[in-house]
DNA sequence: GGTGATACTACGGTTGACGTAGTATTCCGC
DNA sequence: GCGGAATACTACGTCAACCGTAGTATCACC
């Protein structure tokens, strides 16, 4: 299973610890340093389908003044996912940056000396 | 600017030398380790994006027996945002598997010593 | 009492990847 | 010499996911 890097931040943030959605959001902006920016529609449609795919599961329910605070937490096949995803993003990193620098070394047949 | 996986690989195809696009399709597969697939409509869709974006030149055209082969190679920009995006995903990494390893051992109070 | 933060719901738009089908040529086997 | 696979690209339709905005409701702060 391939994850985005919205998906991916919001697996990554649900590591540490079961956090409800607003808090989520806040994680992701932080551990991406604040390059990614989730909207409500991307969060919380990202955590109802992550929640539906058994990457995420629903850890519990607070109402606190009316206000709901459900949290979310990671399940062994979410951290599984994860640890996955990981390994790719390393391979393919290491795979683009052996290519760039065969690049840089000139395309070969570049004059000889 | 973030590039999904396919463009990320039809990107690092590109790196070594130009090539055409049935070229880069088997490119992509083999650097891939055989994970990736690309069709016709994921490859040339791809490749008219990132020449639009100016990641890509189309850098000359033959015509082998009445079959048009079009040849693509990376431009400098293409190159670094290749490089950006290769930075880009070994931070992710480094960000998740410290998270990860929080989580393996155990969130906190896990008991003390 | 208006603004901003908290916290979630709901809906519409756009993009990019996916898939298939189609065209045309060459090579190979039978 | 005909069918099928490989080469190489074009064209079109679909769908998921991200994006964005708006709306609801409460509390804190000035």
């Amino acid at each position: 299973m391939r994850l985005s890097e919205p998906t991916f931040f919001i697996v990554t943030a649900l590591a540490g610890e079961p956090l409800h959605g607003y808090a989520v959001m806040l994680a992701v902006r932080e551990l991406s340093g604040g390059r990614l920016h989730l909207r409500p529609g991307t969060l919380y449609g990202a955590l109802d389908r992550l929640t539906e795919e058994g990457l995420l599961a629903v850890d519990r329910e607070e109402a606190v003044d009316g206000r709901l605070r459900r949290y979310y937490r990671l399940t062994d096949a979410g951290a599984a996912a994860l640890e996955a995803e990981i390994q790719v993003l390393r391979a393919n990193a290491a795979t683009a940056a052996a290519k760039l620098r065969g690049r840089n070394a000139g395309p070969a047949v570049a004059g000889g000396w």
